[in-house]
DNA sequence: GAAATTCATTTAACATGTTAAATAAATACC
DNA sequence: GGTATTTATTTAACATGTTAAATGAATTTC
């Protein structure tokens, strides 16, 4: 029997794909928020850290949003403009700006929490927790494996 | 024992990020030969259809490129201007353009497929056939899922 | 403690993403 | 055969992504 090559598939555009359709049942909540997908990974990333009493500095936000730093800047200019969050210069080194949530931001992380749990919970019980797991896994050891890679050169 | 909660993760964010660093190592290639991800994409799917000699509908090249009509207008354009694709209306149908590689364009396809099947060549390797096949499979069933699911609405 | 360096963010310029509306050609209907 | 509908793409308007340069505040160095 011939030694069959390893037919690869276009990894980078699956994994676009799968982000996608599973983003399909999420953003339609989003949307009626009003939110952009990225003003929602920012308010998500704020509900968490909510007992940062001050707020938290948007070096932080970029990073946990997985935003680059300009991009971010313009996203919060229009979440200040649309009531959602505010900024202040950060008291103790006034280079970084810290960033609150406001209480309709905070609203909003609370109603859209409950309809991504459920989209979790849809998901977990059509595909199997044990599948899910494994998607992790091997999601996390790819991202292990390219990262260590990378910061070899 | 008590029953623990299965502890989800973000799951469009872990999608978003292994996508990052699997790219983190194709993209300087790409850069080095002045592309963009997007233009890429492009560049690659008329490569995999230069068998059509007339050129590919810009609606199929959406399609396989994973991009929206109007995104792949400016793409088209600049790729134009850059001398990488030819743009014609189509004989046979005047309502859609066709597109080919120019020869500039075809190069470019045939020396970076080469830095992508190494790189595919490393993760194989690295991470085992069998645990690539698999994630393969659950990014399958996770688009499967969604995607069948959404159609229901 | 003043100059050089580092660090955190923003501005600027351009490419891409996203939605709705416009355009323009083919097809269906009567 | 002329009108309505469908289909393929583009235009327009705005949000976001991306890189490099600018700004402005801490830190280091001497």
């Amino acid at each position: 029997m011939k030694k069959q090559a390893f037919v690869h598939r276009n990894l980078p555009r699956l994994l676009l794909q799968a982000r996608e359709a599973v983003m399909t049942h999420t953003r339609p909540s989003l949307r009626d928020h009003g939110l952009s997908d990225q003003q929602w990974r920012v308010l998500r990333v704020l509900g968490e850290n909510a007992h940062f009493d001050e707020g938290v500095e948007t070096g932080r936000v970029a990073r946990e949003a997985f935003l680059l730093g300009p991009s971010l800047t313009g996203v919060l200019t229009r979440m200040e403009r649309d009531g959602l969050i505010e900024r202040r210069r950060c008291p103790q080194d006034a280079r970084s700006t810290v960033v609150r949530a406001t209480e309709l931001g905070l609203s909003k992380v609370a109603k859209l929490s409950e309809a991504i749990e459920a989209h979790y919970a849809f998901m977990e019980s059509e595909l199997g927790k044990q599948k899910l797991a494994q998607l992790y896994q091997l999601l996390d050891a790819v991202i292990q494996l390219e990262t260590f890679h990378t910061e070899l050169n």
